[in-house]
DNA sequence: AAAAAAAGAATGAACATTCATTTTTATATA
DNA sequence: TATATAAAAATGAATGTTCATTCTTTTTTT
């Protein structure tokens, strides 16, 4: 157990690291002898817990994709009403997206550069499922607006990554009041108007 | 002019093979070497036309954003009424991200990566103006919702790039009917509500 | 004392940039 | 107009560095 424990511990800081590097520096332009620096190991130590550096920014994609969208369902029952449903899961993404700055930046990263695997892509998109449901539902119920999932999702959900990096950037800052009026642009741009 | 005119030409391969390799590779894995192959030209000669590898990829940066810009306000004035003149200029982004993938591709990932300096971004902000005037126009109006411009554009054209980015992975087709569902979830989004 | 994990140093390839020449262009002269 | 020459542009090869990965040895665990 001590053992296993110790390997986790570094694999966790491996990941971590990587998570920083690149979101300072881009995928490229980070050194494993770096990564290895920031989480207190030997470069040839990274190579036992992973295959290569593709590998590895993978597995990390992976696994940020999996607590992010952990994190966004975590409160949800599927048997909620469609509005409050969506709005709980917008809030709670928001949430992750404000506050695990990080971890959302990094996932931006990803999904806007070819830095990662189609595979790996392919795996971090599939825990999207209850979102999807869920729209499936309010589509039936007349509630939400018939569209494919990529146009709901590019109206209701992606526009909180742009705020976040901008946020980031120091351009802007998304306080309470602003997230309220984001959720009501969101949800005013896919429920069906009457 | 004979002079001139080739030296121009060989700038514009120099930058269009850039947007490719970039768009396909990512910035750090594109090398000179092969940038210089592209363009065909020997990779001194990139020196002679950019003072290096941040060089070219800030111009070639502020030269499409500027394209896009020009592509978006080319028809516009700026005394048309409210909506018509953000529907125009909407359907204008549209186009370009349709149209002009390779170069939508290479600003979606400029703009989501630490690749960019920070002055070269800035400097690919300022052209931006006419829409937030007309955004500034409609607010005073009570057409358009007064909300912070980066909310605006977060929700009414941003989303357009995430469409384009999921329709360059083959996800997905955005055709004549989702363009018109894509713009009136846009304008739902940013409109007074009534 | 054997096996597993970790380390630092070594290796070899890739790369941005520069250097020394060559080629092309422009200019001046006859 | 034709030729010589200076200047500019372009080139391929060289340079020195950085980096991913592997190798050999050491340390830790079982």
């Amino acid at each position: 157990m001590a053992k296993l424990q110790k390997s986790i511990d570094k694999r966790n800081r491996l990941i971590k690291a990587t998570i920083q590097l690149v979101n300072n520096n881009g995928f490229h332009a980070t050194p494993m002898s770096k990564i290895a620096k920031m989480a207190n190991v030997s470069p040839a130590t990274i190579y036992l817990y992973f295959k290569n550096k593709q590998d590895l920014v993978n597995q990390t994609y992976i696994e940020v994709k999996a607590k992010y969208t952990a994190y966004a369902f975590e409160t949800y029952k599927n048997d909620m009403p469609i509005e409050a449903g969506f709005k709980l899961i917008w809030y709670r993404i928001a949430d992750f997206k404000l506050k695990e700055c990080e971890n959302a930046m990094f996932l931006a990263q990803c999904d806007n550069t070819p830095m990662i695997d189609e595979a790996s892509r392919k795996e971090g998109i599939k825990n999207l499922q209850p979102l999807l449901d869920l729209w499936a539902r309010g589509k039936k119920e007349g509630i939400i607006k018939p569209l494919s999932d990529y146009l709901l999702y590019a109206y209701a959900i992606n526009p909180l990554s742009f705020l976040m990096i901008t946020q980031k950037r120091g351009d802007f800052q998304l306080d309470e009041t602003h997230l309220e009026e984001a959720y009501q642009s969101a949800w005013g741009s896919i429920k069906v108007c009457k």
